[in-house]
DNA sequence: CTGTTTTTGTTAATTTCGTAACATTAAGTT
DNA sequence: AACTTAATGTTACGAAATTAACAAAAACAG
């Protein structure tokens, strides 16, 4: 692998040896030190001290240099790991829900950090179609072969990592849902079910509109939250399903 | 953390600390040995034992725990690029086609394994509007905070790691392309330039219709082959880019 | 050109990882 | 119950990674 770009100034010789370590490590994946260092013929000290001084691109994992987002500790052995205080109780409520997948089943995955849970608890031999909207779920889905995946495109959002289509969308006519599988930023007995964006609200009530049953996937912390987007009351889950395990609307205060 | 789903079996136990693991890791990235081995309330050796009994599942990337799909650590949203050949070489035609974006470009990018080059390439300061209809496009995209990117939906094909839309698609005609970069499986000077399947062929002869120009970016050893599906003339490219730079498609043997 | 600053390279010391060997406990069997 | 087997825990040691400290080289300013 050649030398990319040698700009003669030394000084930001270093700047163009992080961005070619970027693009490696995005590219092809963890590069050990001792490789990087030989491919751009520098010491490894040197690719150590670049790793360094950019924090928010790459950072070390084991001598290997990796992209530094996400849930991967800062320094080399620092493990301040940012725990979820909610994530065992995601968990638990997506593996409440499993029961209710049947095989050849066509389901509905919303968006957000709840229902990821939910694909992963799958078993990886069960032949479904899942429709979903949001790239991490598309993300997860894609590494099950037995099942369909469908993609609801448009534009992207990054709060929730989800694509809302331009104007109406017709993708969803063509498909008859069995289960939709809803999470939300709010639950209240009283305002009904909501989330932050209306964009977000309209593609959730289409979906809803075309699932058999919808059922509410959400940790009891939702529970009590209210936000500017409603888009269904409590009585419309037949189920919902907490930490807890499933229970029917009334069940909940 | 609570130990989960505590079968009887003790001889399966294992198995089900493999389960929790490759979950814990899906959804919160690396995991470090020292975590894990608190938080399943077993010894640090009992873990190393599990990750090196499932090598098809999980590996040690440092003192880290990792999903072993081809070696790489779970980015946000991953999906780890497949084996790549004559990756230089695309990263050499990505390069050549930087000059031609222009701030405020609104560009189309074809799927495959050349053209995620292009998107790492690309400044990060750059605004832009990108549309893509493949997932690990709109996986690097989407790191780019200063880059708009529309996904084209429709059914996931793994072979592709894109989506293709059911019927006839309508998204494109709400966009004005300046530039549209396509890749292709074959390049002949007289069959043309070819893809694999039909169904992206139709996709990909939308989204030259409706830019303004098209460049086709691919390395020369796409050269002489021929595929099935044929979406474009040599000539219907103004420019094309390989890892020589950028020429004119009469320049091409 | 000279002195200063910055960058890079080298070495050594420290910490951490990974594994092997063995002890211990638990499970399964006759 | 006693034996066998498998799973887990503990300790210790070698290999590797990380840092610190210092030396060398290159850029820069006056």
């Amino acid at each position: 692998m050649s030398n990319p770009d040698p700009r003669e100034t030394p000084a930001a010789r270093s700047e163009t040896r992080v961005a070619w370590l970027r693009e490696a490590v995005t590219s092809s994946g963890p590069l050990h030190v001792r490789d990087a260092a030989e491919q751009l013929d520098v010491s490894e000290m040197t690719v150590r001290r670049d790793v360094r001084k950019s924090p928010e691109i790459l950072q070390f994992l084991g001598g290997h240099i990796v992209l530094s987002q996400e849930g991967a500790p800062r320094a080399p052995y620092d493990l301040s790991a940012a725990t979820d205080t909610n994530e065992e109780a995601k968990r638990a409520a997506c593996r409440a829900c499993l029961p209710l997948i049947k095989p050849e089943d066509t389901l509905f995955v919303d968006c957000g950090t709840t229902l990821p849970h939910l694909i992963n608890a799958i078993p990886s031999d069960v032949e479904l179609t899942i429709i979903c909207y949001a790239l991490n779920i598309a993300d997860l889905v894609v590494r099950k072969p037995k099942i369909k995946l469908v993609m609801l495109g448009g534009v992207y959002h990054p709060s929730t990592a989800s694509f809302y289509p331009a104007e109406e969308d017709t993708t969803l006519d063509a498909y008859a849902i069995n289960l939709a599988f809803m999470s939300a930023a709010g639950v209240d007995a009283r305002l009904g079910v909501t989330c932050t964006t209306f964009r977000e609200a309209t593609l959730k009530r289409s979906a809803m509109r075309r699932a058999a049953r919808s059922v509410l996937v959400s940790d009891r912390s939702k529970f009590g939250q209210v936000r500017p987007a409603r888009f269904a009351a409590l009585a419309d889950f037949p189920l919902i399903a907490t930490e807890e395990g499933l229970s029917a609307p009334d069940a909940m205060a």
